[in-house]
DNA sequence: TTGTATGCGTTATCAT
DNA sequence: ATGATAACGCATACAA
């Protein structure tokens, strides 16, 4: 049973093709004309059929596919979800459809991830541009596009040195990070350790920057051995977080570079016999909707990732619109949030 | 900058198109000749010009998308990335990609979800046909797609009434609650709880059923207040919980239809001045990744979402190649996982 | 070994 | 108000 085309509606309606299509494309009763009793006979014969436009036809045909490409750095990280989450719905709302790709570690590189996408046709991207560092293969493919005009909208940090003009919604963690320093430093903490577990160093560096910066503001050293480097699952941050336990002298407190991973830092200090916040101060990034259900509810500064999608889609939608218009540029802030897992310094 | 096509290809090294297609589709050296010579100069040309080949204009040609459609009921549960992450591992390793919907509960509808999968001519399907109970309308859509001979897989729990012929993946938790409510029982509980809080009842339904079976074998009442139905979002599980507690006699155990909701049942509990497992027992579904970081970790059943992904991949491609095949059903265990959470019943 | 011609399903341009 | 026809980019049967 093969499936119905736009000429067996126009032959059982007994009417030419041109006519169903436009049947099809002046729903709304525009400037074409048809007579309303020739388009009842199109829409019931479609109905008897059960036809649906071929989307590759329509697509081969007007040049664009109604799709908009979605690179987000990690599949597992719900923070990333809320920003696809964003991006899907102002899509959706405008008629696109997304096809989202994440970059796993080794399985396909973000070569293949371009490539694909360009075999697709998208009508533009969203991404968080992490993969930039991973190759210059990468940063090569994104030029091309760029030269071909595709419309690419960028969510990242501040200070990432990315020398092609697109929009870009900015965000990061690094005033925030001050924030969540000193606060720490107020309930005087002095030794303060850093799970930075990310697939991308340099997405995390907004963070690490600042980190940085404000012990040496508040004239403290800045001891490497309390900077623990991991892989991005749960299960990397467990382990980081037991080495940073296991040091002569603990940290007694804990930056994780997402919420994520500090479910596996809280567990790694409960398996240490220790409790948060009496003995240790955790806190996180990103306010995963799961944050406030943690035992201790998590204190964490948030980026809302949803919104970042939703202001991304609308720069995209807007140059799809006018390609020609100067590149944008939109800051979200970020914001603090304290739960329970942080408190004063034991002694 | 307009794409480079075939034709630009051809032009650049002074063939034909047909040539630089069969270069392109006979790159393994399989049975259309082309001198070697020839070969190089259409590859020189397609890296020149960094061509790709239009996907549109592909799958219009040959009639296949290379695209396979898959429907998860709440893309919010990890359990379903799992069931996705095989599938699209399985898929990709045949050369298809992955068109990923799930079931929001009122933003579209299966019906546009369908539409949406039959306007892009997917070449099969793979679902968790939760959507089924949904509406008619939606049984009537798959009804047409089987139809039309779309190849399409359910991953489903055993006793799901669905009239349609199509290969299945049949994994459910009807038996191993069994083992759980006698493990529990064995641990002197009398009083369980169950928090049934899913995007669609009769998802859950395995679970539900074997547990008040349980409960009747072992010549214990089914109290209705003990069951507390709620939506999938874990505040829903949170306010379920904290109202299964507020019973004059509470629970010494809670099942928790899935490990996410479970998250928020644990948070629950805490609040209510409460310890797991001293105070009360907490048993969950699905052994989400984070299962066993959380604090306690949790006791739950496991089903093996990543494989239920890839054997449903399996039967999906394998009628893809073989049409009228007989229906197909491959029958998936699932695990007991003892941990934390559960211990005796306090008197 | 390579080139020519045709059609996939759609939409848009031009006639009628 | 409606119909014929030409593209869109590609793959393939057939001719050379």
């Amino acid at each position: 049973m093969k499936r119905p085309t736009q000429a067996d509606v126009a032959r059982l309606a007994g009417v030419s093709r041109a006519t169903v299509s436009y049947v099809l494309n002046n729903q709304t009763g525009g400037g074409v004309p048809i007579s309303e009793e020739t388009r009842q006979r199109v829409l019931d014969a479609i109905a008897e059929l059960d036809y649906v436009p071929d989307a590759r036809a329509q697509a081969l045909r007007s040049g664009n596919t109604k799709t908009i490409g979605l690179i987000i750095p990690d599949i597992h990280n719900p923070h990333f979800w809320e920003m696809a989450d964003g991006v899907e719905q102002e899509a959706n709302a405008a008629g696109y459809h997304i096809l989202l790709s994440s970059i796993p570690p080794e399985n396909k590189s973000a070569e293949d991830i371009f490539r694909n996408l360009s075999h697709r046709r998208i009508d533009g991207l969203v991404m968080v541009p992490s993969f930039i560092y991973h190759s210059e293969e990468a940063q090569k493919t994104l030029a091309a596009l760029l030269k071909r005009r595709v419309p690419v909208v960028g969510m990242m940090s501040d200070q990432a040195e990315v020398s092609y003009k697109f929009d870009r919604v900015i965000s990061d963690y690094r005033e925030i990070t001050v924030d969540v320093m000193s606060h720490l430093l107020s309930l005087q903490h002095r030794r303060i350790g850093f799970v930075f577990g990310i697939a991308v160093p340099d997405l995390g560096s907004d963070r690490l920057l600042a980190y940085r910066k404000s012990l040496q503001a508040a004239n403290l050293p800045v001891d490497l051995n309390l900077i623990v480097q991991c892989g991005p699952t749960i299960e990397d941050s467990y382990q980081a977080t037991k080495q940073l336990l296991e040091l002569p002298s603990r940290p007694t407190a804990l930056l994780v570079i997402n919420d994520y991973l500090a479910i596996g830092a809280l567990r790694a200090i409960k398996d240490s016999n220790l409790d948060v916040p009496q003995d240790i101060s955790l806190f996180g990034y990103d306010d995963i909707p799961l944050a406030k259900y943690l035992v201790p509810r998590l204190s964490t500064a948030s980026k809302d990732g949803e919104k970042m999608g939703r202001e991304a889609t609308r720069l995209l939608l807007a140059r799809l619109e006018d390609p020609d218009r100067p590149p944008q540029e939109i800051r979200l802030p970020a914001r603090l949030i304290l739960r329970e897992s942080t408190g004063p310094a034991p002694f």
